[in-house]
DNA sequence: TAATACGTTCAGTACATACTGAACGTTAGA
DNA sequence: TCTAACGTTCAGTATGTACTGAACGTATTA
């Protein structure tokens, strides 16, 4: 067998997130434990996937801080648990949406700085601050949509069972 | 004088890009140009942003196709002379929603391949293809809503004349 | 107190790629 | 035809950083 469809949904969003700058170990351990549907030990995750567990555990703090992944404690065990967040992909909509807000701040203290007879110059630097900060605004009303659609299905499921 | 507006605002968006995962370079010869406000030759952009003609060359195509500068050509003239668009920066939301389908498609087409009795696998995969494939159409709304500020200001500007 | 199992840290490498300099093809003018 | 100015191409480098292996600290068992 050459390859499990596994496997592909590995690699594929180990590239994507290699296209998004991100490290492709991150996100070939979210596609991990997102096929896992439980949590799982550094060690299991770092002998699937085959890279070193310095890696792992880099990037499952990464993860962590994005709002990726969560860390699970069981008792009795020392060891830590990783657990895939029910739609982890949110974390990338707000992760832009930080972002871009970031740009705009850093872009308006510059337009601030322009003398004022050079105001031509300085309103195609306004204009860019504000292109950034509404499309923050956007992303972030969209990534709270998101949220709330989770908050329904979820509540669904725990009334299904 | 240690740096201008202009200077710090080439550099900026030469960092941004750079985060963006594009050439630092993409991002200073946007920001010159919309500071220039004008058409410029690669020459000219090279010698003022000190670096290569060759670099210049090629990231100037690279903006090319992502629909941030446009080429012109100047009667009389065999040089080639670059301006940016009036909202450049919408381009980088098109940009994006178009990544965002790519992956929802090749995602699709992974979820596809799980067979029957992995249901359970297939279904957080698939909805990971929903995600990607809402959010660009989302981005693409938005993208065109500004399009259409852009459509109604500059009939604006063009009544005012 | 050893010995083992765990996660983290850190120095070193391996690799990808942005950027340069030089050579090239092309066009316009002398 | 020669020369000069332009943009492109391409091989080589320089640089940033993802990833590894080994050493470390800590906590649990014997």
């Amino acid at each position: 067998m050459t390859q499990t469809p596994e496997d592909k949904f590995i690699e594929t969003l180990g590239l994507i997130s290699q296209a998004d700058g991100s490290p492709r170990i991150s996100g070939q351990i979210t596609a991990y434990l997102v096929l896992a549907g439980e949590a799982c030990s550094l060690t299991q995750i770092a002998e699937d996937l085959d890279v070193s567990k310095a890696s792992v555990s880099t990037n499952v703090r990464l993860l962590e801080v994005r709002g990726i992944v969560v860390r699970e404690s069981r008792k009795g065990s020392r060891q830590d648990l990783w657990r895939a967040l029910p739609r982890p992909h949110q974390s990338i909509l707000s992760t832009m949406s930080e972002r871009f807000k970031r740009n705009a701040a850093q872009i308006d203290e510059i337009a601030a700085s322009f003398p004022a007879d050079k105001e031509h110059k300085r309103e195609p630097v306004s204009e860019l601050a504000d292109f950034y900060r509404q499309s923050a605004d956007f992303l972030k009303s969209w990534a709270d949509a998101l949220a709330q659609n989770d908050t329904i299905s979820m509540s669904k499921d725990v009334s299904d069972e």
